[in-house]
Formats: C-alpha cells, structure tokens, sequence
RNA sequence: GGGCCUGUAGCUUAGUCAGGUAGAGCACCGGGCUUUUAACCCGGUGGCCGGGGGUUCGAAUCCCCCCGGGCCCUCCA
C-alpha cells in the first residue's frame, strides 16, 4: 500500500473531517524541498478523500515569523528589519532593496510559489499566520500558555534538553520599533502583556491582536489546537528526538488540544550538492523545476519515495530514468492471480504513487503517459527545431498516432528548455559537427574512408527517408567491405564528433542533404 | 555528550511494523524484430540483505554491540 493510504487509513480512526496541513515560513525563495512539504501533506489529504474520507489542506504561512537575519539577497538597508514579523516588512525589489508599494515580504515570496502548486494541481487553503493573531483566534491559547507557563517550561527543557532562561516568557511582545528583538516582558494582565524594549520604551500588547507572537514550539502546538490539525507532516529538523514536534505534542495537549501524529519526512537533496540551502547557492526552485520536468513527474517523484527516504533531485541523466519509470507504467489488466504477495504489494504501491501523482486529482494515469521515452523525445527536440516535425517523426516511427494531446506537448516543451539549459547532461546533448575536426579526421582509417566516399555517393541519390538512409549505410558498408560495426562508428565520428548516438539513420533523415554529404565528402 | 533516521545486486530501490526459500527497474550480456548502435520485444548473468553476537525449527525482518552515512538537541522543509 502507498504510504499516503496507509496514513489516510490511519487517520480515519481520528474522527472526521481531517485537517492535513503543512506549514512554511515565506523568509525567501521556495525551493524544492519545501515541495517536499507541501505534496507530502497533499497526497495524504487526497487518500483521504480517494477512500471517502472527509479532509480538509490547510497551508500555514508562516508570516509572524521574524527576519532572522540579512540574507544575500536583500541590501543591508533591511538591518533594521531584523526581528521584525514578515507580514510587516517590505517586499524587496530588484536590487533587494525595501519597496514600499511592491506589498508585504511574505505575500511576495508566497505568489509564486501558489503560482507553482497550481501547476502541479495543488490548491490550499491558504492561512496567514499573522491574521490569526490579528483576528484574535490566539488569545485563548496565548493566555492560557502564560498561566501554565511553568509547566510549558518544564516540558521543553525536559523533552528537549536544553535549559530556558529564568525569565523566558511564552509570549515575545512587538516592541515600538515592530521588532520582537531584545523585548523584555515586564508583566501580564490578560489582556495585555507588558514590556520594555531595546530603547527603554514600555509599552503593552493585546494579545487578542498581532501585537507579538508565541515562540515557535508553543505557536506550532497552539496552532494544532485551534485548527484541530490531525496531520502534520514535517521535516527530519523539527522531527528528531526532543525537537519540536516531540515538545508540541504535550504542549498541545496541555492547551486543550489533540495533537496529530508525529510524521516526519525526509529532505530533498540536489545531486551531488547536499542539502538544499539557499544561502549556499544550493537550490532549485519549484518554478525552476516545472520549466524542466512535467508535472506529474515532479509529484512523481515525491510520490514514489517512502517518506523517510532522502531524495535525490537530479535533472540531469536521472531525470531521463525518473521519467522513463513514469512512462513505463501500465494500468495492470488481469487478476494477477500468481503473482507473489510482495510483487502484489510492489504493484499496489505503484499504482497508488501513479494515482497520487495525478496533477487533477481522479485522472486517470493511463492519460497522461505521452507515449514516448524521455531519450527518444529529447533526441527529437535537439534535431527538429520545429514541433511539427517531432509529431511527424513520432508518427512515422509508430509511437504517436494522430495528433499530439495535452501531456505530449507539455513534454515536448519541457525538453526543449531541459535541452536548452544548464542542466541538460552532456553525454546526452547531440551536436552536429558543421566540420570535422582535424584530431577526428585523423583518426579515421583508409578503409572507413573508402566507406565514407561510397556512402556520400550513395546519399546523392538515394530517397530521403530513414529506411532509404538507413538501407544506403548497409549497401555502402557491404560494398566497401568494411564491418557494420566500424561502418556506424566512423559515421558517428563524422557527424558528432564521438563513436555513438542515437539512431543515425533517423538522424541523418532530419538532416540537409547537401550539408550533410558536404561533411561526410570532407574527410 | 544525548537522541532520531539510514546502510539490500554496478546504480535506484521493494520487502522490516504482523519472522517462513531475497523481488523489481536501470545498466550489462545474449537473442529477436526481413540486420544492430540512446526505438521495440524476449531471455539471462549478478546479492555472506554494513559487520558481529543472541532469540527461534527458521532472521533482511525481533534483541544487543560495533562500523559507515544523514540529521536534531539555537531558527531551518
């Protein structure tokens, strides 16, 4: 069974409706690990529905959380933002400074990252943390943290380990500069926490209104309580033993609320690079990755790996595989009566990830397989410019019948920029020689070239069609008493400048005639 | 220091919760498709399941120890 069943199944013993729920702090850039978080959440949330249950996904945008610090790319003019909740700070502009009419730092980063879940058919609903503290959905939970702060104290240095101050407070008040920095708490009387700030200013917050926030341990519990969250799948940082999920839980509880189960999953890491870190440079985002790889795929990914599995992301020559298992699947189409009770649960688990990965959730898998291998198609896109010539080639050699739907296009536009980039590995990137190198020509013996010559006489007439092309080489090779062997390594050598590629005769089909015997006559 | 996750064929991995002869894909090798090269089909090679000990009629699976990798105990998906 695909983990996503196995804990919709689960939770259906929790009572009704499930509320999934996933939660990121907007500090910068999405990148793909965040993905992680988000279709993790969603996949359970749609077993749920898939085996009847109801359920609700809920996306918690971390907006009261503080800038923690100057990153990269903002100017040093946010400094004096430090502290100061997302919601509350400018957005930056181009050159990463402040810019008061571009909306708020969270709303900024969050847009294009909605813009890329609505892509891979993920549609939240959205809540700002910031609004549930304004509208006053916290002030329950805030007092009643304060008045069992000892016991909230107790609990984190128990389960956690580590030692609090004497003075810690459960409630960090905005001082008058809007920072939650260096704010002392000087009093409580509900509803107003009193304070000092950094300057010597005092002053008082409503806790009934975004006028502070809890720390995260306790924000994280009280959230869960107020949104009767029951899954919350988080990463291995907030998952391993006394951190905050392991606080969070009796927290929770002690607010008055039935925390979820503790679920934890693995990170995405970029191919041979670690863990994704923006400030390292290490990151793709999820834009990024829709330009490269097809929807579904990228759920798919996501989808085939066990939660607590690291994933490697890699755009590179295992993309080709990732998206070749996608394609290979097939809708199972007998009992499967003899098959063994591990290839039954292998195959159940398959199709559950093929069902997930699904970007309109009911669609069916079979529909959106594009029919031809991510190697055939990227072979296509490097030599046919235009996209009618890859549907007339996939046509001719049997893997397309009619017109290109939906899924195929798509594919097809993906490659292209996956070609076009950076990304794109080189042992697949097919260049035409436009002359022979002088080290290859070299190279070449007297009998390959006799081969050559027979060849490029043979082209001058023969039809222009991959069997006429592909019949012409054999004759030539034949002819000139050279082994087929030798034949196809002396051609590649002499067209991409290397021994091997794809189909030559395909290729040599979508080539000019002219230029092509040009090239092969120069040696 | 304390703790969590993880280590299965060259690579990616299933199977570990409920112990019963190690499954798959890729790669590789062989064959086929009225002749091959990154299409397609069929078949095959390949694993002291990280190491050691224990429980058991029987252990990849349960228990203990060790080794390697990742992570947390300060905010981090």
């Amino acid at each position: 069974m695909h983990w996503a069943d196995y804990t919709a199944q689960k939770l259906a013993g929790r009572g009704s409706p499930q509320v999934v729920v996933s939660g990121i702090t907007p500090s910068g850039e999405f990148h793909i690990g965040h993905l992680r978080e988000i279709l993790t959440a969603e996949m359970i949330h749609r077993a749920c529905l898939d085996s009847g249950i109801q359920s609700r996904y809920v996306f918690i945008v971390d907006s009261m959380d503080p800038l923690r610090r100057v990153y990269d790319f903002l100017s040093p003019s946010y400094e004096s933002y430090i502290g100061v909740p997302l919601a509350n700070i400018p957005a930056p502009d181009e050159n990463g400074e402040p810019d008061e009419e571009g909306g708020s730092y969270a709303d900024f980063f969050l847009g294009p990252f909605l813009d890329a879940l609505k892509q891979i058919g993920v549609e939240p609903e959205v809540v700002m943390n910031h609004l549930t503290y304004e509208n006053g959905d916290f002030a329950e939970m805030i007092d009643s943290a304060i008045t069992n702060r000892e016991k909230i104290h107790e609990i984190i240095e128990n389960v956690s380990g580590r030692d609090l101050p004497e003075d810690w407070f459960p409630y960090n008040p905005l001082g008058s500069n809007g920072s939650l920095d260096g704010v002392k708490v000087t009093g409580y009387e509900k509803p107003f926490v009193h304070w000092v700030d950094t300057t010597g200013t005092t002053g008082k917050s409503d806790i009934r209104l975004a006028e502070g926030k809890m720390p995260w341990r306790i924000d994280w519990a009280a959230r869960w309580a107020i949104h009767g969250v029951t899954c919350e799948p988080a990463g291995k940082d907030h998952g391993a033993a006394g951190g905050s999920y392991d606080t969070g839980i009796p927290i929770c509880e002690l607010l008055g609320g039935k925390p979820p189960e503790k679920m934890v999953y693995e990170w995405i890491q970029l191919k041979g690079m670690g863990p994704m870190s923006s400030s390292k440079g290490v990151t793709i985002g999820p834009m990024e990755a829709l330009s490269l790889v097809p929807p579904e795929i990228l759920r798919y990914v996501i989808a085939r790996s066990k939660i607590n599995r690291h994933i490697e992301f890699d755009t590179g020559t295992a993309l080709f595989e990732m998206a070749d298992e996608y394609e290979r699947f097939q809708v199972p189409n007998e009992e499967d009566g003899d098959l063994s009770k591990r290839q039954r649960i292998a195959r159940d688990t398959q199709l559950g990830a093929m069902r997930l990965s699904q970007v309109e959730r009911g669609s069916d898998p079979a529909d959106w397989i594009a029919g031809v291998s991510f190697r055939h198609l990227s072979m296509l896109a490097q030599i046919k410019s235009d996209d009618q010539g890859v549907w007339s080639s996939l046509q001719r050699s049997g893997h397309l019948s009619g017109e290109p739907g939906f899924s195929l296009r798509g594919r097809l536009e993906r490659m292209r920029n996956w070609v076009d980039g950076e990304h794109f590995p080189e042992e697949a990137r097919i260049t035409i020689q436009s002359e022979v190198d002088r080290d290859i020509a070299s190279e070449i013996g007297n009998d390959s070239r006799a081969f050559l010559e027979m060849l490029a006489r043979g082209l001058r007439t023969c039809d222009w069609d991959e069997g006429s092309i592909g019949e012409t080489i054999r004759t030539s090779a034949a002819d000139s008493g050279i082994e087929n062997r030798k034949a196809y390594i002396a051609l590649y050598m002499v067209i991409l400048g290397r021994g091997y590629g794809p189909r030559v005769s395909s290729l040599m089909s979508e080539m000019d005639r002219e230029s092509l015997i040009g090239i092969i006559s120069s040696i």
